[in-house]
RNA sequence: GUGGCUUUAGCUCAGUUGGUUAGAGUAGCGGUUUGUGGUACCGCUGGUCGUGGGUUCGAGCCCCAUAAGCCACCCCA
């Protein structure tokens, strides 16, 4: 190694370093959410960042295949690849030859996974958070990343509705301890799914159609709608559902589906009349929810969670209510998410479990909380006291007074750095230490200190290690 | 997958119509001063100007290619 070849230092896209001060914000949220999930009867599960690539794919779509990060495989990894196949030069073709372990997408179908694979083990109605890094091999770009944290909790094999009740005061819970304002939004795929087939369409379809509305408007929701072929005329329908709207509204949407209003086929002038009676007990279920917002203190206060029947995006696997948490005055998109989905334990052999579950997105819950200003001074905060020896002469008599701190378990440090007094409060601003002790000759004869308040800049003289140790405890 | 922008010191950025040896601030290191202090003064290190070609007597600057990063779409947290 006579000559070593020096690399700029940086990262790969969509991937950052978190500073000291960054790591305590971000434990800060996640202990906050942890607390809470813990509360409600949910316990903690890991699972491994590497699945194998059976395990992931065709679970997000073709869209999310082609974000899945894959593994090559070790050893010589084109050894199995069939000549033919490597003439022609197809990558996507040779990916199953290479490639058999890929990086988790989310947390959910690692959750199916696991669900099944230990259903001997469990519990259920089984309650599980699990909080970790998961990758995207997505374009980044602001708020987006490709590795990111995700924080969910599911419950697996109950279908009662208070299981979603039980989660929104979840959210609610979660985010009055965090000081955030937030509008929870809600929704129920079934309520799509009728008025997407009533319409001629998918559900997919409708619901990417839909989703955009706040983005680019009413009209240019409708023109789409026509170009894609939908049938229904939606004008009352989506005007009404617009703003917010409350639990009292949702018994009038109940309309559209009990036989009481109709829509107009926009080609024939014919009235449509639905009868669908899953899309009854959806707007029942959706309407229950909502009031039980009421439960929660805040949430009587306030109108914090609203139907919206714009609200559609999300994964394919979603079958019952979904639901999105956007923050007040803020301009950022959801920070939390979730919804009922009926299917997912098949695709590992299990029998039909329903599963309903949220998460948090915890990067952007992050970003608006420094925007608001909402992160406590405390949470930052070093070891309570410096101790600065004056000079090499001193330093163990130093290293002895802090070891004493220690001993009665006050977090204490000694300043082995530059003997500049300038990198020396530099160093207390940095780590957020409250008080600064410098030692030379004289303290080491007198055994008496002058403890300095680096904010306030006060002092006091002659204190001794053990009244330090009083005081600060 | 589509489009736009950016790339010069560890970081933030200057750099004139193309013209000597590429600058500043900040951080880092060293020194001066001060026994009760933090904002002072002096000095030093640090750059293959993203990379590879081309035009030119001469390129950080112009042209081509390429890479990385960011931003916006699609989609998503």
């Amino acid at each position: 190694m006579s000559e070593v070849k020096k690399i700029k230092p940086s990262l790969s896209k969509g991937t950052r370093d978190f500073l000291p001060s960054e790591v305590a914000k971000r434990n800060y949220i996640f202990d906050t959410i942890k607390t809470v999930f813990r509360k409600y009867g949910f316990e903690e599960i890991e699972t491994p960042a590497i699945e194998r690539l059976e395990t992931l794919t065709g679970k997000y779509g073709e869209e999310g295949d082609k974000l899945l990060f894959k593994i090559l495989n070790s050893g010589d990894y084109l050894k199995d690849v069939p000549k033919e196949e490597l003439a022609v030069g197809n990558s996507q073709l040779a990916t199953k030859y290479i490639a058999e372990k890929g990086l988790r997408y989310d947390l959910t179908v690692p959750l199916a996974r696991y669900v099944v694979q230990h259903q001997d083990d469990l519990a259920f109605p089984f309650k599980r958070f699990h909080i970790g890094p998961v990758w995207r091999a997505d374009r980044p770009q602001k708020g987006r990343y490709q590795e990111f944290y995700q924080c969910d909790a599911d419950v697996i094999g109950s279908n009662s509705i208070i299981n979603e009740i039980e989660l929104l005061m979840i959210y609610l819970e979660v985010f009055e301890r965090l000081s955030l304002k937030v509008t929870v939004k809600i929704n129920h795929r079934a309520i799509l799914k009728v008025l997407a087939e009533q319409g001629g369409i998918s559900v997919e379809m409708f619901a990417t159609i839909l989703d955009k509305l706040d983005k680019v408007g009413l009209d240019s929701v409708l023109d789409e709608l026509n170009a894609v072929g939908y049938r229904l005329k939606m004008n009352d329908l989506l005007q009404q559902f617009i703003q917010g709207t409350h639990s009292k509204q949702v018994h009038q949407f109940e309309n559209y589906f009990n036989g009481t209003w109709g829509f107009e086929d926009k080609a024939t002038n014919e009235k449509i009349v639905i009868n669908s009676n899953e899309a009854i007990k959806a707007c029942l279920d959706v309407a229950k929810v909502i009031n039980s917002s009421e439960l929660h203190e805040e949430g009587s206060r306030h109108n914090l969670v609203q139907f919206d029947l714009t609200l559609a995006r999300g994964l394919n696997y979603y079958t019952g209510i979904i639901w999105e948490v956007v923050a007040n005055n803020v301009q950022m998109g959801s920070i939390a998410s979730g919804g009922r989905y009926d299917n997912l334990t098949e695709m590992f052999g299990g029998q039909n479990m329903s599963g309903v579950g949220i998460s948090f997105g915890i990067e952007r819950i992050y970003d608006v909380m420094e925007e608001l200003n909402l992160f406590p001074e405390t949470i930052s905060q070093g070891v309570k006291v410096l101790f600065v020896p004056r000079d090499q002469s001193v330093e163990e008599f130093t290293f002895q007074q802090v070891q004493q701190l220690r001993d009665a378990n006050i977090p204490a440090e000694i300043f082995l750095g530059n003997v500049k007094k300038q990198k020396q409060f530099n160093y207390t601003e940095q780590k957020n230490i409250a008080y600064l002790v410098e030692v030379g000759e004289n303290e080491v004869q007198s055994g008496k200190f002058r403890l300095r308040n680096t904010k306030t800049r006060d002092t006091q003289n002659d204190i001794t290690v053990s009244e330090i140790i009083q005081k600060l405890s």
